[in-house]
DNA sequence: GACAACATACCAACCGGTCTGTATAAATAA
DNA sequence: TTATTTATACAGACCGGTTGGTATGTTGTC
């Protein structure tokens, strides 16, 4: 990474069309996102494209693996991981997925969720990066999730993997009504939900419910 | 509805185009189903086509409303209604949603789903037409929600609608799960664990958690 | 004969992808 | 030190196929 051979304007072009790809994507989806458009938001030509991505698709995935990037810096900085206990990090990283809820809709929104639904069908190497970018980042809850089940003692029929990619189907789920409503309240009435489940999960009321 | 006025064999177009459209876009995305191949599916021509719809963006909002229709019926017709308990018809629907996640993905993925993340930003009429889908059919949980809630005397800073929505949310998110894994497998998890979450919510456990 | 329900031929725009050319810099040879 | 080669990183014209959409004709029904 340090000391680029090349002076950075003639090495750019990679970068900005990922960036590009990221957020054109998000808007329009990966079929109505064209190459020509690609290329005009990054500011390159199409020999640029071809020069750095064999195809549409080799875009495709390059965007997904550089979206697992992104939003795996995005959350190893956020401030719930020093947290003490480690449900408390779990219900943190719920609460940070709620905050983020902000701005239009594609700055919120989840790349690989919209981009695995449109091409699963058609492009295995897609799917498997965004399955990848998916599950890789629903690992990272999972010491977390087992930890604070050891701590509490919880003995359940689900697992700390189930649980993590949960999280992610509310979140995916609550993007899907952002998008259909057209405004990010939903999601966030969805994530509440989330946040009351694990609660419920680790906390059950110490005492009976009284008779009215 | 009774009594077309003209043959069928010379009335299905319409029909045909919006049950090859359901199958195409549930398959592929709707960027990606051209009209031609929707055509080629239907077994009509593109004349017939444009004869019942005066643009593609029109078979989609048509394909959406009738989605709506289409599984308006289907979940009408199922058997949980009959059950006397509100929060058992709730739980009857969430088992019978985790039952029919069976065959390949496009047979029970969610078209208004897959639709509305491709053209939320492109299309408000489709996006209108698949909130729309979405919201109606959360909608038809209310009922039972709210009653349920009274029965159980759930004094709660959740709505119905919010749970219902929910219910959505989670379904929605499971869909994309299964895309990106392939398989049916999490999403089933993920509405185990919706299902897991109504019942804490209707039934807190009577008894504390005894030490050990 | 009026009108709905198609069928067929056709079109300009756009699509992903290729081709050839060029500027720049590192590697090599003198 | 300088000349030459080689490789990278683009730029931009171009191409055949596909796209959504139209224009015109035909057929069956009231």
């Amino acid at each position: 990474m340090a000391n680029p051979p090349y002076p950075a304007a003639r090495r750019d072009a990679r970068q900005k069309l990922l960036t590009a790809a990221l957020a054109l994507i998000r808007e329009r989806g990966y079929a109505a996102s064209s190459v020509d458009e690609l290329c005009a938001r990054a500011g390159v030509t199409k020999g640029a494209f071809f020069h750095h991505f064999k195809s549409k698709d080799a875009l495709g995935v390059a965007a997904a693996q550089h979206w697992s990037e992104v939003t795996g810096e995005f959350f190893a900085a956020a401030p719930y991981h020093a947290l003490q206990d480690p449900l408390q990090r779990l219900l943190g990283y719920v609460d940070f997925r709620k905050a983020i809820l902000r701005g239009e809709l594609p700055e919120f929104t989840c790349l690989v969720g919209t981009l695995v639904q449109e091409i699963y069908g058609t492009s295995p190497e897609i799917r498997e990066a965004c399955a990848d970018s998916i599950v890789s980042h629903a690992a990272r809850l999972v010491p977390d999730i087992a930890e604070a089940m050891a701590l509490y003692r919880v003995q359940a029929e689900w697992t700390a993997e189930s649980l993590a990619l949960h999280t992610q189907a509310v979140l995916q789920g609550a993007f899907i009504l952002a998008k259909a409503t057209g405004g990010a309240a939903v999601a966030a009435a969805s994530v509440d939900h989330l946040r009351r489940y694990i609660e419920l999960l680790f906390a059950p009321p110490p005492v009976p419910a009284k008779e009215n």
